[in-house]
DNA sequence: ACAACTCTTACGAAGCGTAATTGTGG
DNA sequence: TCCACAATTACGCTTCGTAAGAGTTG
């Protein structure tokens, strides 16, 4: 009596879709799969995308704020398909997420100095026009 | 009887030279003459670099770490050329210097949030591990 | 027949690094 | 003759943007 079970419908999406729910260019996907981060299924040669490749995007989109190069976000995705909670990997993606902490903190304190150096600049272009 | 005036010689440099006393590349100095920023004298092929060249490759460094692309250091450096005082050009300089210290700012907030994000993910991998 | 997409291929950009090959002066 | 630099040419790297040309589908 009971309707027979279904899953919800898995959407799918092409590329333009895909890439306006996510607010980046379908240029970029094909790119990201030309570099081996995604995998889409296709439909003749149309590009049909998953919630697992949406779910994917949504950890490179991470990977990218957080300013890793894509080479980088592939190797953390391959290890996460491998589904191998191995503590090695962990303690090497910590150690990976330690080291980019370090950089942006670097990186802040370059941009402070250039801060500091353009206000002295500021400042003798004002004392020239005196 | 006065010793005929001479002026005090002035230091010429090969490209090596001047890059170690800059702290740069040969082909860095090679590149920013490709690109028109500088234009070393010859002696035969190789290049000569007089004080005028170290002065204007000040000024370039002093561009770079302020984050401005060649581009537009070398506009400058052709402006200061001109020797032109033009009050007009002058007001551009400094509307390119506050759109470049805007940048910066926002540069260091992005930043900020990205070691925000990196913090939340070492705080819930200390978790994942207890 | 046509609009609206999609696909592939490939050059451009920024700032040099890194060969590879060929002088050239001492 | 040989060493140490110098010069030129050009591909590599990173992340897509931007055509360009061709095929597909409703």
């Amino acid at each position: 009596m009971a309707e027979p079970l279904q899953m919800p419908e898995a959407q799918l999406y092409t590329v333009t879709e895909l890439a306006r729910e996510l607010g980046v260019t379908p240029r970029a996907l094909r790119f990201y799969e030309d570099k081996g981060l995604l995998a889409p299924k296709r439909a003749g040669t149309t590009r049909i995308y998953t919630q697992r490749d949406r779910a994917r995007m949504t950890l490179i989109l991470r990977g990218k704020r957080l300013g890793f190069p894509l080479r980088d976000i592939r190797e953390y995705l391959e290890l996460y398909d491998a589904g191998d909670g191995g503590r090695a990997q962990n303690a090497k993606l910590r150690e990976k997420l330690q080291h980019r902490l370090d950089q942006l903190r670097a990186q802040r304190r370059a941009i402070d100095e250039a801060i500091a150096e353009l206000r002295a600049i500021e400042g003798q272009a004002r004392e020239a026009l005196r």
